[in-house]
This record gives C-alpha cells, sequence and structure tokens, in this order.
DNA sequence: TTCTTATTTAGCTAAATGCGTAATTAAGCA
DNA sequence: TGCTTAATTACGCATTTAGCTAAATAAGAA
C-alpha cells in the first residue's frame, strides 16, 4: 500500500467503510452460520427490510458477500471468508488496546 | 467476534471507522517512514493543521498511533504495525474483487 | 391476468462527518 | 513578563449516512 494512487486509496476506505457499521457487522456475523434471506435478516436483527437491503447491497458490492435470488427471495452469503480473519485481527487490536487504557486508569488513579 | 455483545460491536465499527477515511489512510502511509508533527502533516497533504490535529486524535484514541509532545510540535508515530497487514489484506481483497467485475464487464460485452 | 408476497428504490429527517476559519491553549524564548 | 510559534478546540457549513414510510418492481400462485 506504499505508493497507492488517490484512487485505489479511495478504494481501500470504501472497503473499510463497509465494515465500519455496527449493523452491518451484526449482519456478517448472522451470516457466518449460514445463508439467509432479506427478510429474515430484517427480522433477526429487528429493522426493516428496506434498511436491510440496502445494507446487504452494500456488502455485496463490495464483495463481502454473494447474492442468490431464489423464487420470490434473495439470500445472501459470505463470499470471502477473509472478513473474519480482519474482524478477528481488529478484535485482537482492541483487546489490547482496551488493555493498555485500562493500564491507563489505573496509572492516574495511582498518581492523584 | 461470533458472540460479541452490542457494546463490542461498536468498538470492532470503530476502529474500521479509523480506517474508512482517505486521508487518514494518507496519514497512515506517511507514517510508514518515521515519525512526523502535526504541521509537517498538514504541508505534506494540503490540509491545515486543524483538520490535520483532529484525524491524529482520532487515530491515536484507537491506539493505532502514538502521540509524542517534543517542545512546541507534537510528534506522530504507527504504535500498531499490524494497521499495515490489515489494508494490505484488504489491498488484496480489492485486487480479487477488481479481477472478479473485470471479468464481469467482459461477461456483458460477451452477451451484449 | 390478477393477487400476494419479497425485495428494492424514492423521498424524507435527524445525526454524523470532513473541512475551513477563527479563537484558545501550550511551550519555548527574549 | 510579554512575544512567537505549534497544536488544539469552537463554530459554522456542506455533504453523507442510517433509519423510517411509502411507492415501485419482481416472481409465484390462483
Amino acid at each position: 500500500m506504499e505508493n497507492l494512487p488517490p484512487e485505489a486509496m479511495r478504494d481501500v476506505a470504501a472497503y473499510f467503510q463497509a465494515l465500519s457499521e455496527p449493523t452491518r457487522l451484526q449482519l456478517l456475523n448472522l451470516l457466518r452460520e449460514g445463508e439467509r434471506n432479506v427478510g429474515d435478516l430484517a427480522q433477526l436483527t429487528g429493522f426493516t427490510a428496506a434498511n436491510i437491503s440496502r445494507h446487504m447491497s452494500m456488502l455485496s458490492q463490495q464483495g463481502m458477500v454473494a447474492r442468490e435470488s431464489r423464487g420470490t427471495s434473495v439470500y445472501y452469503r459470505i463470499s470471502d471468508d477473509s472478513i473474519y480473519a480482519l474482524c478477528d485481527l481488529v478484535c485482537g487490536n482492541i483487546a489490547r488496546e482496551h488493555e493498555r487504557t485500562t493500564q491507563q486508569r489505573k496509572a492516574f488513579s495511582r498518581t492523584s
């Protein structure tokens, strides 16, 4: 990524942006167990189908999920397992960061 | 990340969000070569120091960069190298995705 | 075809975000 | 103590975004 042109930089940013929303992370998490259609995802998350449809469209555009229309329903499934590796990596970082800030709080309470 | 509570999900989303902005990716890229102060980063990117300061504060809060105040300047440096691993992973995914959509375009031009 | 159901899109609102300018703070130096 | 310079914060503005409701589209079923 050292010398990426601005356009590629925008692509990378867009990819991360798709993962920067709790609702979309929740949707990706639900797809761990297998494919789901829009209505199910809406019911499971408590959001409207319209909202879910837009979120899934975004994840699909980034190539994270695959869209398959069967009958009147549209099923989505994970198409890129590396997303979970990415998320797990981030979770590790956050855990470390949490550790760090916790220790900082301890340090503060020592000095005050 | 399977069964993360909503709060942790927000943390993960916030982490990705810090990486979801081209300017911030550019700043992280500049820090590959070593530490930089706010004024330098502003000059190198063409943005105001105020803007850069806000971006760096965000990256710092997520534990991605370390902040060190020396004299009247504030220097930032990468504190978590795994960020680059993350970015490279994403670049790979984007390359694959680009490949995919390119082939799709080819398929379309064949049928039309 | 008509009816029903699932998904998508249009239109809107409230909240968040990136940016600049201007004001404020912080640290050195005279 | 002032003065200068660097960084941060306050404020305003334009754009984006996540959510809803309602309208439009798509695919089966009667």
